[in-house]
DNA sequence: GGATGTCCATAGGCATTCGCTATGGTATGC
DNA sequence: GCATACCATAGCGAATGCCTATGGACATCC
């Protein structure tokens, strides 16, 4: 049974006729002929009684004609169909962000996705830079927001924005009411980190050392959430990034620029380097881009 | 594309690996590159990312994999269920009967035939001997509830029931209170008749030759109803059929079997010689075979 | 860094299938 | 009884599908 016999079949059905349905198909008569009767055989079934005048479904065939019309009606949407869902980015597509982007992005970010692919299948996921390399690697991710560096050659990087890093204190600090952040005011005050785990640690850590500041830390989260709250409760001053700080605002925080030579990192979309291109991931990039922009033009 | 290409098409996406496809489809790993190439030709896209360790959908594949998925699944339902449709009489049946029969039949016979056959599509006629017979003549129709003789030799009859035709009179006819009907009361009495139009016309004009009585006719109508209604206004006396009777039971009318030889006709299940067996006319046959015998009990 | 393994693509051979033309058989209708 | 309409069968050539064997690319392991 194949999509092939089913279109003899149904067409012959609909015309009462193998002679009328070989002419439909564009066919000659005896291929008709021959395929009905291999369909007849492997359901075992006669499908239609054989008159003088043409043919007439059984009990068989009739039963048989619903199903077949529903396979042959998806199988010509299938193709007629086809290139309109391919430009439309209908699919399953998983896409992730490091959880110092993820909670600050992914609230507009994914809603806007979904607007622009309404019949795309969508799947967030949150984990850190190393995870979601690997799952680049073996493809259960199709594209990642995180933060360069990254080294490793099978990863495809777009960078799409840079964002300043700001100096968050407690509403009642000393610094709260300054208008801008100067690198001296890290030093000796006791400074909230991220946990190492996260990239965000690493590119603070480098950002000191390279202006021969050692930052006081009293503690590390796991979370920048958790950062921010005990900020806001004066435990510490602490480098967040601008996303954060837009993405929620607090009276009981004040979050600096700097004046000079800001600490920044880079916003970039990894994908794996043998991916084709892609529509999805490509409006990602592109969103993303927009995201970051609106938070610097605030 | 067919079947065997979608097939392995949406094993290699699900199992990520050409390989794995092949093994999971149970053939030779270069059938499914084969099929998956030819595939990805007839699309005109890549449907995969060929990866040194597997292969990944690209976003052509990711759109064909939701539908590849409903043609499958429409493909091995008709597969399997095949047999269970066959047996439960899904598909559409047509059902005939002739207008002295139909209106006092169908009523009862078509939500039976629908209880006992949920998934089939019935759809029910009414038209005239000549016209069923011609009906079944081009299988327009699958059977026909009708009264004997027939006589064409494509035709297949099964008589299923012979019921009375009954003296019908108004409730203040001096007939009206008699127990029974005699044939001599057929004489001279204004008579309402059928349309020639109708086979029962023609059967009361028989029996009435064969018993040498010339009906006083007064008027034909074009359907019983109407001679029911016209007995009622007491314009005349009518043969009805028992099942016309015990469908319409009305207080102005008395209905009265014939004491002795009384007039019958049968009713039968025509079909066409050419068809093969089919449950639904059978069952068919069953109950309108039940429906007649219960008129006669009462 | 060379050997090994994994995985997909390609080549060539074999059997099957499909569609075609030609023809036969059967019932119908004039 | 002949012509017609329609389906089935036969036989042929082309195309297709699956197979085994092999090649090439990349990763992994010692």
């Amino acid at each position: 049974m194949d999509i092939q016999q089913l279109r003899y079949f149904v067409a012959a059905a609909e015309t009462g006729s193998i002679t009328r349905a070989a002419a439909r198909c564009r066919v000659a008569q005896p291929s008709v002929s021959q395929q009905i009767a291999r369909l007849e055989a492997t359901l075992n079934h006669p499908l239609f009684d054989r008159l003088p005048r043409g043919i007439a479904l059984t009990d068989a065939g009739k039963a048989l004609l619903p199903r077949a019309k529903r396979i042959l009606s998806e199988y010509d949407d299938a193709l007629l169909h086809f290139e309109d869902d391919l430009d439309q980015g209908v699919g399953r597509f998983t896409i992730a962000a490091i959880p110092t982007i993820a909670p600050y992005l992914f609230p507009k970010l994914l809603p806007m996705l979904a607007r622009d692919f309404p019949r795309a299948q969508l799947t967030a996921i949150e984990d850190t830079t190393e995870n979601l390399i690997a799952q680049l690697h073996d493809h259960t991710i199709d594209a990642a927001i995180l933060s360069p560096p990254i080294d490793d050659p099978a990863i495809k990087l777009r960078t799409v924005a840079s964002e300043p890093l700001l100096l968050s204190v407690s509403a009642d600090h000393p610094l709260a009411h300054r208008p801008r952040a100067a690198v001296p005011d890290l030093r000796s005050e006791p400074t909230i980190a991220l946990s190492e785990a996260h990239c965000l640690a690493h590119q603070i850590t480098g950002f000191c050392a390279s202006k021969r500041v050692a930052p006081n830390i009293v503690c590390r989260t796991t979370h920048l959430a958790t950062t921010l709250a005990l900020v806001e409760q004066g435990l510490g001053i602490a480098l967040i990034p601008l996303m954060a700080a837009r993405a929620t605002p607090s009276t009981k925080r004040s979050d600096l620029h700097f004046a000079r030579t800001p600490p920044t990192r880079d916003i970039a979309i990894a994908t794996h380097k043998s991916s084709s291109p892609s529509r999805i991931t490509d409006h990602l990039a592109d969103l993303t881009k927009q995201l970051c922009e609106r938070h610097d033009q605030n």
